[in-house]
DNA sequence: AACTATTTATAAGA
DNA sequence: TTCTTATAAATAGTT
């Protein structure tokens, strides 16, 4: 319930570090296609958790060969 | 003040596309900034705006050569 | 660029 | 892991 604002500092805790993560990757993919398609940009995200998982986005108005 | 909520998509006025790119962008890197932070997670964001203007960040645990 | 009413994200808990 | 919900944070429209 954001009980209080957290400082930005990494998260000791494994269990909480891994929810944290979940949660605000999921967030920041939302965000960077919502800004791609709002503001006609081109972007690319690409995010590697702790344990080496790959989460990528691009936006992509063109074809690539 | 968010008098309503907006539709993701393509922002038709330029001007107002432009604010909002300029204020999304920042909201979505200080997210980008965050995560990699609090969650100990490797990231790279590439943004380019419509006009072709580049902005990037990356988290970097490691040096590279 | 600053303001602020609302929406959105999210920390903690269930 | 998914849902809930109280509160912090982001932000759309205005100035």
């Amino acid at each position: 319930m954001v009980r209080q604002k957290i400082e930005i500092k990494r998260i000791d805790n494994l269990t909480a570090r891994q929810v944290t993560f979940s949660k605000r990757r999921r967030g920041l993919f939302k965000k960077a296609q919502e800004l791609a398609t709002l503001c006609d940009a081109e972007l690319g995200l690409i995010v590697f958790s702790a344990t080496g998982k790959l989460f990528s986005f691009s936006s992509s108005r063109y074809l690539m060969y």
